[in-house]
RNA sequence: GGGUCGAUAGCUCAAUGGUAGAGCAGUUGCCUUUUAAGCAAUUGGUUCUGGGUUCGAAUCCCAGUCGGCCCA
């Protein structure tokens, strides 16, 4: 989509359209509206009606009985196969494609006439009954039909449909219309939300909304986009996470809440990052981070259940099958990192020689390590490269250093620790959860350690909150990009939302 | 932000310094159960943009725009 012009709606007025042009196609789509229009026809009505989308009316055929069962459907015209004086076209709906039979002997001269000027692309209201045709496809013999939509650009091709990644983001409607994997992964999106709500539902839990707009960007660490209210003549952050302003809602006495939101986070773009993204965060009163795994194995089970069909996925990355029904696997954090290193790194946590040790053994990962960074990030870059790629079975990452979380509840036995987990799956990170910190005072502490290093400012109006006594609480995100990422099989974040972040313009 | 690859007809792709082509789509015919329907004929180009090298540039060089991949 380089040099596309931008677009003119209509690049010639209806009286310009040279009379002899047959090879601009939109000039010659153009003529056919005027035309159309000359004739008194409005090609643009709205008299159409669906009694079945196209799978619903495939499902009613009768088998045997041709031309029984009464059909209405609609949508656009994808295939047309003209033969003389007899045509077989498909039109694409919600549901996918419908063949339809159109005879010049059961609609009439003058309708076959104006069908036969139809172009791919136009939409199209039908209505006939089914049958079998010849090869056994179900078809729709249509006695009736009605022009709803004049299309005036012409389709991508029918075979190869959109490739050009840049055209298929930009214009997601055309991708939609002709890459049929596209349809089925961004329509399966929708149904792993809708288990999810519903999952939630069952269990009591208050879906809720809050702000987009916050005065400070708090329970993540991460750069904000930023925006100004002219009429409060205040500049505001789009939200980084949405955890804080749930938290005040478990003060507010309610107890399960959650929210499916969009979060924006000024970062760079590439295949697992969008800097608008959604995040579930759920929040629990009463549980706590084990809990909080409980929930997530039913959020996995209902979403087999209801979306993928199985219990399990082909992980193409690995060449593993990832298996969604057993026991998953529990692991410390820092036995993992023993694991890696070869050594007992862990015994030395607390002590002098730490930081020597970990960039040592860094090191020999062939890790590179910035000076600037604190041991638990030298530790953390030895798990985000060398250990969170190679767990590709669902594993529950436990118990990881305090640094790495503001917001968690400090171990009881080893108060360096947090009683956490983050969930991997397929070498990617899909859930964090927390049993959530809810002394004022601890929380106060830990905000004031992260307010030098970090660009997030102190949320006082949260500690506020929490010294009104918050109930204690299991919390979890979920990365709803990455679930259907790994749901879905698709390689890209950019692939399972419709209109992934681009430049402005595009040539 | 760095590296790297790419952009040619509406779409999918050819053309390695010497007349820019094909398939689909379009246009005109034929064909009343087709399945990427078929048959015949045929239209269609700012080769992303701007510079440069050259007798001659889609092709080589420089800069830019947009995108993919890898890295940060």
């Amino acid at each position: 989509m380089r040099p596309r012009p931008p677009a003119p709606s209509v690049a010639y007025s209806m009286s310009e359209i040279p009379p002899d042009i047959t090879h601009d196609q939109h000039a010659v789509r153009l003529k056919k509206l005027q035309d159309l229009r000359a004739a008194g026809f409005d090609p643009f009505q709205a008299n159409a009606t669906q009694t079945h989308f196209s799978g619903e009316a495939l499902a009613a055929y009768v088998d045997g009985q041709d031309y029984a069962v009464p059909v209405k459907v609609a949508g656009r015209l994808v295939v047309i196969r003209d033969m003389g004086k007899s045509q077989f076209v498909k039109i694409l709906d919600q549901q996918g494609q419908i063949q339809l039979y159109v005879k010049k002997d059961l609609v009439g001269d003058e309708a076959y006439a104006a069908f036969k000027k139809l172009d791919l692309g136009d939409i199209i209201g039908a209505e006939g009954t089914l049958f079998k045709s010849k090869s056994g496809e179900i078809t729709v013999r249509v006695d009736r039909y009605v022009l709803v939509a004049k299309a005036l650009r012409p389709l991508p091709e029918k075979w190869h449909g959109l490739t050009d990644p840049e055209q298929v983001y930009r214009q997601r409607y055309l991708d939609l219309i002709v890459n049929p994997e596209s349809r089925r992964r961004l329509m399966l999106r929708s149904r792993i939300v809708a288990s999810i709500r519903r999952t939630l539902a069952e269990r009591k839990f208050l879906e809720v909304e809050t702000p987009v707009l916050e005065a400070v960007a708090g329970g993540a660490a991460a750069r904000p986009f930023v925006t100004h209210h002219n009429a409060l003549g205040a500049d505001f952050y789009l939200r980084i996470a949405l955890e804080l302003r749930l938290k005040r809602l478990l003060v507010g006495g309610y107890d399960r809440v959650f929210e499916i939101g969009r979060i924006f986070r000024n970062e760079g773009v590439s295949r697992k990052h969008n800097p608008e993204f959604t995040m579930l965060e759920v929040y629990q009163a009463y549980s706590d981070f084990r809990g909080m795994m409980e929930l997530i194995r039913a959020l996995f089970a209902d979403l087999c259940r209801d979306v993928i069909g199985a219990t399990e996925i082909a992980h193409a990355a690995s060449g593993q099958v990832i298996n969604f029904a057993g026991a998953w696997r529990e692991v410390r954090y820092f036995d993992l990192i023993d694991e890696a290193v070869g050594s007992r790194l862990s015994a030395l946590r607390g002590t002098p020689g730490y930081r020597e040790a970990a960039v040592a053994a860094a090191g020999k990962l062939g890790l590179e390590v910035h000076p600037g960074w604190e041991t638990h990030e030298v530790v953390n870059e030895i798990f985000g490269k060398k250990i969170e790629p190679t767990l590709i079975q669902p594993t529950f990452v436990t118990h990881l250093p305090k640094e790495l979380c503001p917001l968690a509840k400090l171990n009881a036995q080893d108060p360096g620790l947090i009683d956490v987990f983050e969930l991997v799956i397929g070498g990617m990170e899909v859930a964090p959860a927390y049993s959530e910190q809810n002394d004022p005072f601890v929380q106060r502490e830990m905000f004031e350690k992260q307010v030098g290093e970090e660009q997030q400012k102190m949320d006082t109006d949260f500690l506020l909150a929490l010294e009104h006594g918050m109930p204690p609480a299991g919390g979890m995100g979920v990365g709803i990009d990455r679930l259907c990422i790994l749901l879905t099989g698709a390689e890209s974040i950019r692939d399972v939302i419709l209109f992934p972040s681009l430049r402005p313009g595009g040539g």
